[in-house]
DNA sequence: GCCGGTAACTTACCATGGGTAACTTAGCGG
DNA sequence: CCGCTAAGTTACCCATGGTAAGTTACCGGC
């Protein structure tokens, strides 16, 4: 209800800014930055279209005008997100040497993304419902990729299985980073580790056989 | 708003049953059930507790005495399937023949069941941001349970590899699963033999390393 | 420098649906 | 047959997603 001097965002100086006008894509920037921090805070579904907008210092229809719903709100947020993954991951993937390289470098790379932009990835893999869909998008943009990848490597495989691969990677890697998240002890390179001990060498030499003959 | 005689559920006979008693328990488990299908049908955001009272046969606040809140009464669909899915695993994991059998059947037994149990998975996975906390215990209950075997088959590891392993194996079932619901000509034997490429064999072996000396 | 038009923004409101207080009644034990 | 208890209902509150109509800041033209 009473507007705080204080928490009034970025501006200039010191008013409390009587009604500033703003470019239309500089407000949707603003508005995606404040969903994503409220989302993440709060909840998709505890969180409220008022908050957002006092959090950006304007008033709700505003972001209505922008995205068309709350829902809308959170799609846009999650799109955003989402180029920037692939962007990320396949830059660490192109830069390797050989497939073992390859799988290690962008698993990496994708650990290291969401270390860097973690009120993203809560939105993304915590409250994530109502996007289902388009958090899906995100994992099957991913999971095309890998196996383009692995279809390079080996050629020999059949394309369901190239997919079947892929998904059990992308599946590996979103939950060792939900782990990572619980239990900051695990690095980024442990958690690619752990991967690559399955996805490339797999247990088969790991195990004690001396029961199994 | 009109109760048409036709949808009302389970009963008995032919009338309109003119308000009839039921024990606790059984409207709990009536309530459940109804609670499942509505929020798979139409999603839990998009599910109006009136909607699963209607169902039901009975009045909102009925509801709210047995569960408490909408939450509530997701938390407790999903704590029922959580119980099924650990009985349903372990039983298959303990009739195995050494680790790889252990693991082929427990990932088997894994997308039976969820072929069996279609709504609740649709719950589980589609729909569960709000109770992202419930469904966040089921993984735990299953990566606990798969790293406790794994310690087993390979004692020489040390403790966080092994929760490292299980999380890459729950979280490929997981993604396989959701695979396999929007693509049905992949079988659960096909998922199962997927998972155990990687998670077995390993990569490795299966490339092509002509350009790798 | 002033003026008008447009687009950004606000106020004030509606409607849906989660949640609850107060009352009603089925069904069982005595 | 009576009355007590717990199952169930009606009628309501209010928070929040969403919108219609009015207001004002800025830009370009004169």
């Amino acid at each position: 209800m009473e507007r705080s001097a204080a928490s009034t965002p970025a501006s200039s100086s010191s008013a409390p800014s009587p009604r500033r006008r703003v470019a239309r894509a500089e407000r949707e920037r603003q508005i995606l930055d404040a969903a994503v921090a409220v989302f993440a805070e709060r909840g998709y579904a505890n969180a409220s279209m008022d908050a957002v907008a006092e959090r950006v210092g304007v008033t709700k229809p505003v972001l209505y005008t922008h995205f068309g719903s709350k829902e809308g709100l959170l799609l846009a947020c999650v799109s955003r997100a989402r180029t920037e993954l692939l962007e990320v991951t396949s830059e660490a993937a192109f830069a390797a040497e050989g497939p073992e390289d390859m799988l290690r470098r962008g698993t990496l790379a994708f650990f290291r993304f969401l270390d860097e932009r973690a009120p993203a990835f809560t939105l993304l893999y915590s409250e994530a419902s109502i996007a289902a869909e388009a958090v899906e998008a995100i994992r099957a943009q991913q999971t095309d990729f890998i196996a383009g990848l692995l279809g390079v490597a080996a050629p020999a495989a059949d394309p369901l299985r190239l997919q079947g691969w892929a998904q059990v990677i992308v599946g590996a890697c979103e939950r060792l980073a939900v782990w990572r998240k619980r239990d900051p002890r695990v690095t980024a390179e442990q958690a690619t580790e752990y991967l690559m001990d399955l996805a490339w060498s797999g247990l088969a030499g790991r195990t004690d056989r001396s029961r199994d003959p």
